[in-house]
RNA sequence: GGUGGAGUGGCCGAGAGGCGAGGCAGCGGCCUGCAAAGCCGCGUACACGGGUUCAAAUCCCGUCUCCACCUCCA
């Protein structure tokens, strides 16, 4: 069975095949680093760990994945500049912060993270290149803008299926020695305004990377001038991506083989937006539903699909991690985390919905049939083969990143640590062995004081045929 | 104006000519001292109007509505 995936250069679906056989090299537009990220920022980070995840276990892809940080743009110079902070102070605080809200995501961490601001003399490079080859030319004006010339280059547009001449121009493009309006900079040359910090030298003058160069310089350091996947966010097609590819093909590179977009969370069916407000930032949404959960809300849905954020999704997210992690709870009785040992086949249906263009919706019904499965097998009093069902949805759900009893989640939400939960363990088994005392005395006041008493205090306790178990009670994610 | 996407049951969200993915919520039942968890059962949904077909949510034609991008948005 092949991965087939869609590429929205040729809008369609096509077999995947990497360009050096086992080797996958995946370039993803991380963030600028203006803003803390909020839920619909981290999505494509969710949804391009699932494509890695199933590339590296289920096809056993050797997988070199570059996420960047464009650490320096307009709106940081602008922001920094109205909070009176150093630019560099507002775009490392924003970049940890982003790295942080993926790792509490459980996103797995890229191979390399580069800067932009780190890779100035790849960019001029690039730059040379294009002004050789002439399609690109240092604006006439002094200004120290260098343009890349979008009617030298036939191509351009075949990304996004436009021709120039339908384009809009930007009603506020700085004309000044452009040779047509659709041109874009490549390089921006210093204003009287920006900081000294926030500029290069170069051989056009002195100023600071364009918005597009740095992905087309960082992709060709770290992947070579041919690598397999660019993906990133719709609204970047055009013009983030359109350019891209056009600077590095006019470069003479070979640039992206397959081009993988994810479609955006929506708030009341429009996109979310950075003007929300700060309840949806990573920080506060955590707050309200653990991590865990917030990470199943991001994945469940196909990554071309909207999703929409509304009242109640993460509490739906939160019951449907609850009902897996409850089944592994009750098949994986002396195990407190658990990960994929690598070894296991996964079943044929959850393969073949990865595979057709990562059918996350169809590898979830699957796992919740598995969880059924067990389930009945537990009411069986069938345990081996429980726990074996239960190793298939560890496995399952760890390639979407939603395992629950992943060490990720596990130790978050441990709090205290192992040796606090032992001694919890041991107060809170006395307590029950009362009640199971109680009850065999039918004294059922007391047994349910009892139960009553520990649920006051977050902890539950459930009746099973082999006796009580407890488990803390979910609280959000301030833990 | 150009380009792309979407409209599915109470909600979320798959599917893409016949057999109602899955989750959440709800109802009924089993189990339980009572709960919880779990299991079983319960839905006749595909924006609208035509058409093709033995058969359409799925294909064709038309219409409506919504969303996004068009030079510094995940």
């Amino acid at each position: 069975m092949s991965l087939r995936l869609f590429d929205s250069a040729t809008r369609e679906i096509r077999d995947f095949v990497p360009i050096t056989p086992g080797r996958v090299g995946i370039y993803i537009c991380g963030l600028t680093t203006q803003a803390p990220p909020h839920i619909g920022h981290v999505r494509f980070a969710v949804a391009f760990d699932v494509l890695r995840r199933w590339l590296t276990r289920g096809h056993g892809f050797d997988v070199t994945l570059v996420r960047n940080v464009t650490d320096i743009d307009d709106k940081i110079l602008r922001k920094s500049d109205e909070a009176g902070e150093d630019w560099f102070a507002l775009s490392y605080r924003n970049e940890r912060l982003t790295s942080e809200a993926l790792e509490l995501l459980g996103v797995l961490p890229a191979t390399y993270e580069p800067r932009a601001t780190g890779h100035v003399p790849e960019m001029i490079e690039l730059m040379r290149l294009l002004i050789e080859k002439g399609h690109a030319y240092p604006a006439p004006d002094e200004s120290g803008d260098v343009y890349f010339d979008v009617r030298s280059w036939p191509a351009y547009g075949e990304l996004t299926r436009q021709r120039v001449d339908d384009m809009a121009a930007a009603e506020d493009a700085d004309p000044r020695g452009k040779h047509d309006p659709r041109d874009f900079a490549l390089w921006k040359g210093t204003k009287p305004t920006e900081p000294a910090s926030a500029s290069w030298p170069t051989p056009y003058g002195i100023g600071r990377p364009g918005w597009h160069l740095e992905c087309s310089a960082m992709a060709r350091k770290y992947l070579g001038d041919h690598f397999d996947i660019h993906g990133g966010g719709v609204d970047l097609r055009f013009p983030h991506h359109e350019n891209e590819q056009a600077q590095s093909r006019a470069a003479g590179l070979d640039f992206a083989n397959y081009w993988l977009h994810n479609a955006w969370v929506t708030m009341g069916g429009e996109k979310m937006s950075k003007s929300l407000g700060n309840s949806l930032l990573i920080g506060e949404v955590t707050k309200q539903a653990r991590p865990l959960a917030v990470r199943y809300y991001l994945t469940a849905a196909h990554y071309r699909s909207m999703i929409e954020f509304h009242e109640g999704a993460l509490a739906e997210a939160e019951a449907a991690v609850d009902r897996i992690e409850g089944f592994l709870r009750r098949a994986l009785p002396k195990v407190t985390t658990a990960e994929p040992s690598g070894e296991e086949e996964f079943p044929a249906e959850f393969a073949a919905a990865l595979d057709d263009d990562l059918g996350v919706s169809g590898a979830l019904a699957v796992i919740h049939d598995h969880v059924r499965k067990g389930n009945i097998l537990l009411e069986e009093d069938e345990p081996q083969a429980a726990a074996d069902v239960a190793r298939l949805v560890v496995a399952m759900t760890d390639i979407l990143g939603v395992n629950p009893l992943s060490a990720t989640w596990v130790a978050e939400a441990g709090g205290g640590g192992a040796a606090a939960l032992d001694a919890l363990d041991a107060l809170v088994q006395a307590q029950i062995a009362a009640r199971a005392a109680a009850r065999a005395a039918r004294d059922f006041a007391t047994a349910d004081a009892i139960r009553d008493q520990l649920s006051a205090a977050g902890i539950q306790v459930e009746d099973t045929s082999s006796g009580a178990r407890w488990s803390l009670v979910k609280s959000g994610g301030d833990n």
